[in-house]
DNA sequence: TCAATATAATTGGTATGACCAACGAGGTGG
DNA sequence: CCACCTCGTTGGTCATACCAATTATATTGA
């Protein structure tokens, strides 16, 4: 009673959902195109009515199809063509974005930071350098201080889009990925970094804190510079051994 | 049919959809509690099961529900509390944050543009003039106006960010309303300052980009602060008005 | 001939009723 | 007291029927 491959989870209309969304990923219904009919998609999928219209539903409650009554079911936006809309993010663009936006931050934070934002931001200087003897640590501390920092520019809307900028990084997997790689190769300099926002916010120097903040995230595309050779020496290594191995093979 | 007060779409499954969203956020069904079963919402709102499942579907889909067969639909998340993080962003911080990172995003999109960016941007600046003729326009051109700049810097995480930064205005009616209302006092200077950061662009002038940008932004602020005046002097009037009105009634 | 109109077919919207499967409370027997 | 069973509740799905909006088709009138 389900003639498509997909594994079966308690709902229909889910699998049905799934395998809609599939099909305009694959392009079988562009974008205009029209569904077909509720009753002719039940025959093909061996389903009730109600469970297409759940699964339609689900489609257009995520903005992929617009149901007009009487007429039909017509795509709005491929899957993963907006719901998603850092995927393809890299490591780069998103410190470079950072450099820019956390330095205008840590500046307008170095005028209006209190005496207990300064406390805290030391003690998350503290877990910093206490997480990097922690191999396989999740740099949350130093998530926390840059949120911490933004935090303090006493401005929601900014320590928002900061923390998007954060969030954009584990959304693409490479850039997670890379920032892995760098961190795990990359520990020693960045606390004195660290310590450098610190104490200009501790001034009240917004230039100062400008500059060291972009001074640690220049730091940081130099050490994620440092990954992709890494990564590119290991991969050719990867590359040399399959090469070995099909060589072997043949023979 | 309908025993509520909502208006009526062409889909009743959206309305209830709606009537529980409202229930769900204020408060009606805390986290974690569970809704009534689908047989009793059908009779409490006078709809048919499948309906109330199709508006059950909705929320799920969304996040909101977690629905356990042979169990109930539970609550997860009441809405608003996870899916618009900046909610309570006040116009003037969103436009502070602009005014901060659309700054530095104008100095680099003047190192990085081509003639075809310049071009594009030109186009907007015509349709921003011509949009400002039209009253209740939507401010849809100084929207792409602004992102083809944040799309000039030829960094996604940058132009992600500056998105997120529009978005919030939109999921704060507060904001939104005050855009609104500073947009229609205050029209004509508006051209001249995006034409004076297009001139920066064109002239790949980072720092006159910057400085133009931050112009424009700090001229927003202002009108933002005009408005509020208006409101506040509006509120006071209706004020006065209800206290006569009490007044009257209870003489 | 062509365009306006009337009619029929198609399509989504909703309701009803039925049956199944998963869950859970409460009773039962060990 | 605990394991087990039973049965009522709840969601899952289906089949069918009828309504309303849309669209295609046929008809009619100029």
């Amino acid at each position: 009673m389900n003639d498509n491959g997909t594994k079966g989870q308690d709902r229909l209309y889910q699998d049905l959902a799934r395998n809609l969304i599939e099909e305009l990923a694959t392009g079988q219904y562009p974008i205009g195109a029209r569904l077909p009919a509720e009753r002719e998609l039940a025959i093909k999928y061996n389903v009730s009515r109600p469970t297409v219209r759940e699964a339609i539903i689900a489609l257009e409650v995520q903005g992929m199809v617009e149901v007009k009554v009487g007429s039909g079911a017509y795509v709005r936006r491929l899957p993963g063509s907006d719901d998603l809309p850092g995927f393809n993010v890299s490591a780069f663009e998103l410190t470079e974005g950072r450099l820019l936006f956390e330095g205008e931050a840590a500046a307008l934070a170095a005028t209006q930071v209190t005496d207990e934002d300064i406390a805290e931001i030391e003690k998350l200087v503290d877990e910093i350098a206490h997480e990097n003897n922690d191999p396989g640590g999740t740099e949350q501390a130093d998530r926390k201080f840059h949120l911490a920092i933004a935090k303090a520019t006493r401005n929601t809307a900014i320590y928002n889009a900061i923390e998007h900028l954060w969030d954009l990084r584990a959304t693409s997997p490479e850039a997670a990925l890379l920032h892995e790689k760098a961190r795990s190769a990359n520990i020693k300099p960045v606390v004195d970094e660290h310590t450098a926002i610190l104490n200009a916010l501790r001034a009240r120097d917004a230039n100062a804190a400008r500059s060291a903040m972009r001074a640690h995230l220049a730091q940081v595309i130099d050490s994620l510079l440092f990954a992709t050779e890494e990564r590119a020496i290991e991969e050719a290594r990867r590359n040399a051994q399959a090469k070995r191995a099909r060589y072997s093979q043949a023979t």
